[in-house]
RNA sequence: GCCCGGGUGGCGGAAUUGGUAGACGCUGCGGACUUAAAAUCCGUUUUCCGAAAGGAAGUGAGGGUUCAAGUCCCUCCCCGGGCACCA
């Protein structure tokens, strides 16, 4: 019998089965474990590339592993449909962003059909459409009322040539990256959701999500970043007002020598306009784009502002000094420097020859010397009057008491996370649903008006918004007074509209935002997605999942109950991109290979979490292994129907690949469900049909053993390649599909054996290995080890310590 | 700069709770089949010494803990991700 194994016609075999039964559609059923598999939504770029595949794979993966676990499984997708990407093709090729956009989605639907995943097309989403969007700009007027939104004057990265907003990706070495001028920071007013009142419970609860990995979970701590301290009032010379620094240290305060504040500050504003040189100084600072990492990274400069400040214990003057370090949006702007115990206001010290003080002794006595470097750790407090010989809490306790006594501080606690920004000067986003009266002020649009629908036949130049340009869209009546009112033109952050799909999906054609049908199915049970978005995507959805809560719309506090992040792609060890030349099209390989073979590589390739090297010659040998694993299905149904199985009429070598069979699926079972290590499952796999391969038994029970063995890894492989695993399961007879079969039992009994393989270490150097009875004790064991002709040789002459009996692994006798 | 990962043969990776380092696959090499090639199959593939039996070294570098360390601790180097307007 000859059947090549083709996979076109494979693939579509399976795929027209799955569509006639319509096999991924899923309702609510409370009397089944739901289980909604989600992975992060693509922002539709054109094609897919692998990156794309690799993700989407291990979703599909554990979506259908849970189907065969018996879960009542929903797999939905959609679009992340708006964006800069399209706005750059807008301006390059003079298409629309919407035009553009709804072209790739089509595309990338098709190829995702292509690839057999197990969608509920049925429940897709894309954020572009008004459908969408309008739940989100309710949404904000809902907070809006809440007093959960709010609008302040922050820094933006301005292209004084082009004359528009630089998003940080388009700041190219501080310059702007179609007119490389040098970029400015500028501030201008913007919306911002008060995602800091919802701080302690984003950080609390972290504590009770077993499910996320600990490396996103410690990213979004320190993200987060509570810290209890300190605020204190130091009196400024020839101001009313006092200056009001956060620390963590107040134990440090006698180590004061010098203080900074922000180039933005008022007090840094006030001085510029009395001397030029600080003018100059600050006009500098501002010459640099308004990302953090710039600021933290470059050169610490700074500029005595000519002015003093009080110390408030000690009464001596502090000179005041602004520095391009000190962040605006951080704190209070200021901060008391202690070049003594504090590694940047040391450095900076040395730089501009200010005193540095000791006023931290080490616990143990030991001396330092503060000049040489600075001292960070807790200690005991010298130098400091009064506060003298006092541990970091008692000197914590007793100034903050000192200060709140006197109403010129308190004990505070301050968070590193501010509040999300989420105005953009951009078009192809969901406008901000607000409209400016000259007499009312900010005025969100009344529900009845909603959606503000975004126009979607325009011009787009690169020169600011083309809504600035649009009377019709800009000149409306203010909802309040009637009078002649601007509609908001800016759009929100394209992330608002990624915080919330996945409660959508339960209900995409609800006419309300989130209807009851988002109660059976939230949260997200698995959520897969790339490890970037770590902080922001996945603090933003917790945040507004909350939001979202305290509105009555849904039950739930965290979005995703399961996190896996998944690594890149890379070839030649870099990023596939389009930049470098090193992309894969998948498209080309599935043609060549067909599906499945792609999504095994996958699999194989590497584990999910970490990044993937592409190789195609892995991929050959992906095809290869389909290949053989095809024919040996084939060639065992072309000896005729097996046998029933009779476990106990089994001989030696028939339990042997018994055993095998059963352990593997112990294995694999807990490779899918718990490790989520796909490329161990394929690998076992691969060795249990290499046993196959060997096995060499035409008798009854030799080939129902076999038989029994190949059902196993067609099940076992269905979710990573379910296209052959659905022919070859009708090969092997079965009337049901394999997309509605149970996942494979261990046989428990099977697994058992008389002989265990043991390893003899001498000093812990392999001497070697031995056999012993299962149940053979560890005196027993120690003996036959000491017994053998080689652990003779190094042990001969030498007196033996100890012996070390670990059952079932090794034997180490020291001597 | 700060936070989070990672570093194991020629390559991708395995080693799950401190217990046989290199599973599985790729590549290379040797062989079978073939007029030939492709495909397929078999053998072999960490390095060094050895005919073999066997031995020595070995998981980014350097220290430490332990009967035993790729795995735990300390110091350092390199690579990747994030740093709030890329998505």
């Amino acid at each position: 019998m000859d059947t090549p194994y083709q996979p076109d016609a494979v693939e579509q075999v399976a795929q027209d089965y799955w569509d006639a039964e319509r096999s991924f559609e899923v309702t609510e059923d409370s009397d089944r474990d739901k289980f909604y598999c989600l992975t992060m939504f693509p922002y539709p770029s054109g094609k897919l590339h692998m990156g794309h595949v690799r993700v989407l794979t291990i979703s599909d993966v554990i979506a259908r592993y849970q189907r065969m676990q018996g879960k009542h499984v929903m797999q939905p997708m959609g679009w992340d449909a708006f964006g800069m990407p399209a706005e750059n093709a807008a301006i390059k090729n003079n298409v629309p962003p919407a035009k553009w956009t709804y072209a790739n989605i089509d595309e990338m639907r098709g190829q995702m059909q292509r690839l057999g995943y197990a969608y509920d097309w049925t429940r897709e989403i894309a954020t572009c459409k008004p459908e969408y969007y309008r739940w989100e700009q309710w949404l904000f007027t809902r907070m809006f009322d809440k007093g959960l939104v709010y609008r302040k004057n922050s820094v933006v990265n301005w292209d004084p040539v082009d004359q528009t907003v630089l998003a940080n990706e388009q700041v190219i070495d501080g310059r702007g990256w179609r007119s490389d001028a040098l970029v400015e920071r500028r501030e201008i007013p913007q919306w911002f959701m008060k995602i800091t009142a919802y701080a302690d419970e984003l950080l609390d609860e972290l504590d009770r999500m077993p499910g996320w990995p600990d490396s996103v979970k410690t990213m979004q701590r320190n993200w987060i970043g509570r810290s209890e301290g300190l605020e204190l009032s130091f009196p400024v010379d020839g101001e009313d007002q006092p200056l009001t620094v956060f620390t963590t240290r107040p134990d440090t305060l006698f180590g004061v020598t010098y203080m900074a504040v922000a180039a933005e500050h008022p007090l840094a504003e006030r001085a510029a306009k009395k001397n030029p040189e600080v003018a100059a100084f600050i006009e500098e600072c501002k010459q640099t784009d308004a990302a953090e990492a710039t600021l933290e990274t470059m050169e610490k400069k700074g500029m005595a502002l000519g002015i003093n400040a009080i110390h408030p214990m000690t009464g001596e003057p502090v000179p005041l000094w602004v520095a391009n370090f000190v962040l605006m949006s951080y704190g209070t702007g200021a901060v008391m420097a202690v070049p003594g115990h504090d590694a940047r206001d040391w450095e900076f010290a040395k730089k501009y020859d200010l005193p540095i003080v000791q006023v931290i002794a080490p616990a143990d006595g030991s001396d330092i010397d503060i000049q040489e470097s600075e001292f960070l750790d807790h200690g005991v407090l010298v130098n400091s009057g009064d506060y003298d010989g006092l541990d970091f809490q008692g000197a914590f306790d007793a100034i903050a008491d000192y200060f709140e006594s006197r109403d010129q501080g308190r004990r505070t606690i301050n968070y590193r996370l501010r509040d999300w920004g989420v105005s953009r000067q951009r078009y192809w986003g969901t406008p901000i649903p607000i409209i400016y009266c000259p007499d009312c002020d900010a005025v969100p649009v009344p529900e009845e008006d909603l959606p503000v629908v975004l126009p979607e036949d325009v011009a787009v130049t690169g020169h600011g918004s083309p809504l600035k340009d649009m009377p019709e869209f800009v000149n409306v009546a203010c909802p309040v007074c009637g009078k002649d009112a601007r509609r908001e033109t800016d759009t929100f952050d394209t992330f608002v509209e990624s915080s919330w799909y996945f409660a959508r999906y339960a209900c995409p054609d609800a006419d309300v935002m989130l209807d009851e049908r988002a109660d059976y199915w939230m949260p997200v049970d698995q959520y897969t997605g790339g490890v970037e978005h770590a902080i922001l995507h996945l603090l933003y959805s917790r945040f507004f999942q909350r939001v979202m809560r305290d509105e009555g719309l849904s039950e739930a506090s965290e979005p995703f109950t399961n996190l896996l992040t998944q690594g890149m792609v890379l070839k030649d060890g870099a990023k596939m991109s389009k930049n470098k030349g090193n992309t894969v099209d998948p498209q080309e390989l599935i043609a060549e290979y067909g599906a499945d073979t792609v999504r095994l590589f996958m699999m194989f390739a590497a584990p999910p979490e970490q990044a993937l090297e592409w190789s195609d010659s892995g991929v050959a040998g992906s095809f290869r292994f389909l290949k053989r694993f095809w024919g040996a299905v084939h060639d065992n149904v072309a000896d005729g129907p097996a046998v029933a199985l009779d476990v106990d009429s089994l001989n030696d070598e028939q339990k042997e690949l018994r055993r095998k069979t059963h352990q593997t699926i112990a294995k694999i079972s807990d490779d899918m469900g718990r490790r989520h290590t796909f490329n161990t499952a394929v690998a076992a796999s691969m060795e249990l049909m290499n046993a196959i391969g060997r096995y060499d038994d035409d008798s009854a029970q030799g080939r129902a053993v076999c038989r029994e063995a190949l059902e196993a890894v067609v099940l076992m492989l269905s979710p990573m390649v379910p296209h052959i695993c659905h022919v070859l399961w009708a090969n092997l007879g079965h009337s049901s599909a394999a997309i509605d079969a149970d996942w494979p039992v261990v046989d428990e009994a099977a697994l058992t054996s008389e002989m265990v393989d043991m390893v003899v270490q001498v000093n812990g150097k392999l001497r070697a290995k031995i056999s012993v009875a299962a149940d053979a004790d560890k005196d027993a064991i120690g003996e036959q080890a000491l017994a053998d002709e080689n652990v003779q040789r190094f042990i001969d002459g030498k007196d033996v310590r100890k012996t070390i009996v670990v059952p079932g692994r090794l034997v180490n006798i020291v001597v």
